[in-house]
DNA sequence: TACACAAAGTGGTATTACCTCTTGCCGTTC
DNA sequence: GAACGGCAAGAGGTAATACCACTTTGTGTA
């Protein structure tokens, strides 16, 4: 730390105020004297110390804020968010609205990446992990008769699912494609017939058992024909209800018509 | 002007003066009056509509601008990025900072997202994209003298790849990996051995042929084999020089450089 | 016609002030 | 002595204003 020392106001040429802030931030975390959890200076403080302004290094932060990597509490302070690694779901959310993607699209990214990792849960789960899904599993047969509860443990479980891939990075795409997934599907859930939450179920639990059973290919296609299935349901559910409130040409792909997001 | 505006104070109370920035900014996107390309109202004029002060609109936009929804040009205007969707790769660049992701955790995300890529890429890449990728491998052949060079088509191949897919999604997330990919590759590429870069270009050329031959399965098989192959050559290049990823390294890289935003 | 300069408009930063919320200390009270 | 309550310091949140730096455009001049 103390051989590079502060650089003063030459930087600021090939660097904006702000972004110095940023890179200072970054720095304390390399160095690692910023950990998850930790709290980070004061503006006020941390102003002082880059030689720039409150304001600065409140825009910095917000930066900071907006991808997740700080989080401000008001009256207490700016922290390190604890717990896994999470990034932020607004940006595929906005990105979602501004280039129309589809239902489809959705499902497919879901199926490559939580086929994926269904495969490594099942080669590295641990008990424990393995007992938090046979209890979604349980939840999800418990709670048929309320949609929206019933989508809570299917996010959980799916979300179990990636957790016990054991690899971080994994786990935080997956978070985030499926935050993606449940902000559409809160609002259609109702819709779901019980004997597609029946369907849904079963598969959740034949994926529970492969995990179980340390058999990766068997997890891999039954995550595969979970997503599958449920992706069929819910463009069945959309068919007769809803019908396309873009007029039914929606059905092509490749054509990235910008119009408000297809469900 | 100004003497006349008005203060909205009625929704206040749920949402943060900030995040009423945002709520606007995002019901423009939805009601499609902002599209890709298009230059937002100037912050002072989205200070009176929205009825809050300008730091608060620019507070608002930093936070977009941080996940890559809008993008500021100094002394021209905030404009919606054009082109395809495209997620902030520094969310992931930090959490590798703060959480240590290995070298094998990101070989492993990029195996399982870039092997559904590939596979979907050779089901529907279109000729164009097709001779995209052929001339990045000839690219790649071309330029087994300088690493340096290697790496940049290496990226562009598989980026290529991932464009191929069809799937904007899977797009995007592949990007953010290659990412965080190349920022960490770049600084010990020069320790490439010609010879893994001959193995490199060879089986990008074999997914280039299996693309081109619409053959889903053999494509997903070269792409696995190829980045199973390159995390083994990488862990042998480091095995003596660096030894622990997440420890003192950081230090020694250059600074970051322009290439992408920072934040 | 071509070049140059200036003016308007835009985002970027700084300064200052005040508000709200959180937190913890310290008093009072039971 | 312990529990409750209020007060104050410190944190982030917002606002108003002024000025700077850059881009763009248009007009004037050579």
């Amino acid at each position: 730390m103390g051989s590079t020392a502060v650089r003063r106001k030459e930087e600021r040429a090939s660097e904006g105020s702000t972004e110095q802030v940023v890179s200072h931030v970054r720095q304390l975390i390399e160095q690692g004297a910023l950990r998850p959890g930790d709290r980070l200076p004061a503006e006020r403080d941390l102003a002082a110390h880059v030689g720039v302004s409150r304001p600065t290094v409140r825009a910095g932060l917000r930066a900071l804020a907006a991808i997740g990597v700080v989080q401000s509490r008001h009256g207490s302070g700016t922290y390190i968010p604890d717990g896994p690694p999470l990034l932020g779901t607004d940006a595929l959310s906005f990105l979602a609205a501004l280039h129309g993607f589809t239902r489809d699209e959705m499902y497919e990214a879901r199926r490559i990446l939580e086929v994926g990792a269904a495969g490594l849960a099942a080669e590295r789960a641990t008990p424990d992990q393995i007992a938090t899904l046979a209890e979604e599993v349980a939840s999800l047969f418990a709670a048929m008769a309320d949609p929206q509860v019933f989508l809570v443990h299917d996010i959980n479980f799916h979300r179990a699912v990636a957790t016990a891939s054991g690899n971080p990075i994994v786990a935080s795409l997956v978070e985030m494609v499926s935050a993606l997934y449940y902000e559409r599907r809160r609002d259609t859930a109702t819709r779901a017939s019980n004997r597609d939450m029946r369907d849904a179920a079963e598969m959740h639990r034949r994926i529970y058992q492969a995990i179980r059973a340390h058999d990766a290919d068997q997890a891999r296609r039954a995550m595969e024909t979970h997503l599958m299935q449920a992706s069929a349901h819910q463009a069945k559910e959309a068919d007769g209800s809803d019908a396309a409130p873009r007029a039914a040409a929606p059905k092509a792909k490749g054509r990235r018509q910008g119009g408000r997001p297809t469900v």
